[in-house]
DNA sequence: TAGTGGTCTAGACCACCCC
DNA sequence: GGGTGGTCTAGACCACTAA
């Protein structure tokens, strides 16, 4: 086969038609991230356009974060690069000299288990695999999150080893299941802590909480995880940039 | 005179220098929003470079936010745009229909003062003029916030009468200042309610707050301007997208 | 209809990386 | 030295806007 322009065929640009279909050879793993994909010349004359329009295509993926280019070497998929720690809405505040803060998980709970109404809508289904986890800075618990993702995404997921996992799930998702979380939207809101997370966080009932509920989404767009994690509000800082 | 390239001169790619140059003019106030630029044919012919430099060059600018492309009327400076408001950290969680929801600023202050450390810090000098502002949604106070600006920007602000003054501060800026905001950073954090602020906000004391301090740069990117403000935690909502 | 940006081509030469 | 992306050119034709 030559093209199998994917999905997208009307009269869109060729930019945008190439754009596509490099994105659905991206998701469908044609391309590891060790591995360059053809280089320009050779997209160019795979799909009969010149050398610019590909270049076109391959800026929009750059922009996008789903491609890397590597003067001299080759253009390559970007993986896990993905930097969307719930971390990050929380400071390191370590009163005593700059200890770098390992980042821990403890993984308390995997099972099957009807998604709640909220995750339900999230993920446009209520057939879920729950997991319970409790993530730590320097041994110090910060977050406590509960997740759930589709079991038609990822059945068997709560059958794996617990030696699968490591302190990020995401590669997991990747490297078992196929699945490349490309984006994710966070809705940041405040509460206080019920008996439970006070408890995990070693923290008062009904101190202030910060809570964040987080949707995360493939390459084609579709929902692949719902979460929504809390940590104690007074460790809480975020900076947003606005352009 | 030809091109007059900026300060930036060295053998940087010619799209670099140009797009440099086109950003000093831009800061400069040569061109009005109301007023295409010149077309993309005589900027190639004007600084001796092909269209195609040129576009790259407009291209960094569009994506930057500071030029707007308009198909069959030409490239335009885009002004005010700037769609940084505090507000946005609020969700409109009115209990009845759907109301508009107008914001309002009510300004309390505006005096010549030294900024506190954390400002002047940011801005780089203390020599300030400072303001307060306690801005509503609907007629319900919804943040309290004290800004400062440096009097090297900004002489005679503190004198300027009321009327000059609508609901957003970054307008008059540009139009009375010709210092235009490009770039913003927030930073969130949450605290208490001291017991000025409560009564400002409508709330008790030592209750929970959200509270965002920004720096905002203009577009050579030096600060013009510090502010902290705080709003009701309960209130608070905010959405961040990560790719 | 004239002028603008939007797409696309087919080359050129350079800077860089790896063998 | 051979292959890769990075920059740049000088055109072409199309789609759209406004006079």
């Amino acid at each position: 086969m030559t093209s199998s322009y994917a999905t997208t065929d009307s009269r869109l640009p060729a930019y945008v038609r190439l754009r596509d279909t490099l994105t659905a050879r991206i998701g469908a793993g044609d391309w590891t991230p060790d591995q360059p994909i053809p280089s320009e010349a050779r997209l160019a004359a795979e799909f009969d356009v010149s050398v610019g329009t590909v270049r076109k295509a391959v800026d929009g993926l750059v922009d996008e974060g789903l491609l890397e280019r590597r003067q001299g070497s080759g253009t390559f998929v970007r993986a896990p690069s993905f930097n969307a720690t719930l971390f990050r809405f929380f400071a390191i505040r370590e009163s005593d000299g700059a200890r770098p803060s390992i980042p821990s998980s403890n993984v308390i709970l995997r099972s099957i288990a009807k998604a709640p109404k909220e995750a339900a809508d999230a993920l446009g289904t209520d057939s879920t695999i729950k997991i319970v986890r409790l993530r730590s800075l320097s041994d110090q618990p910060v977050l406590s999150e509960e997740i759930y993702i589709p079991t038609s995404r990822f059945a068997g997921f709560e059958q794996l080893p617990d030696a699968a996992f490591g302190p990020l799930l995401y590669p997991v998702y990747f490297e078992r299941f196929g699945v490349m979380v490309k984006r994710a939207v966070d809705e940041v809101s405040f509460g206080q802590a019920s008996e439970a997370i006070a408890k995990q966080l070693g923290i008062n009932m009904n101190d202030p909480l910060a809570v964040i509920r987080r949707t995360a989404f493939d390459v084609e767009g579709k929902p692949v995880e719902w979460r929504i994690a809390s940590g104690s509000a007074t460790g809480f800082r975020y900076r947003s940039e606005i352009n």
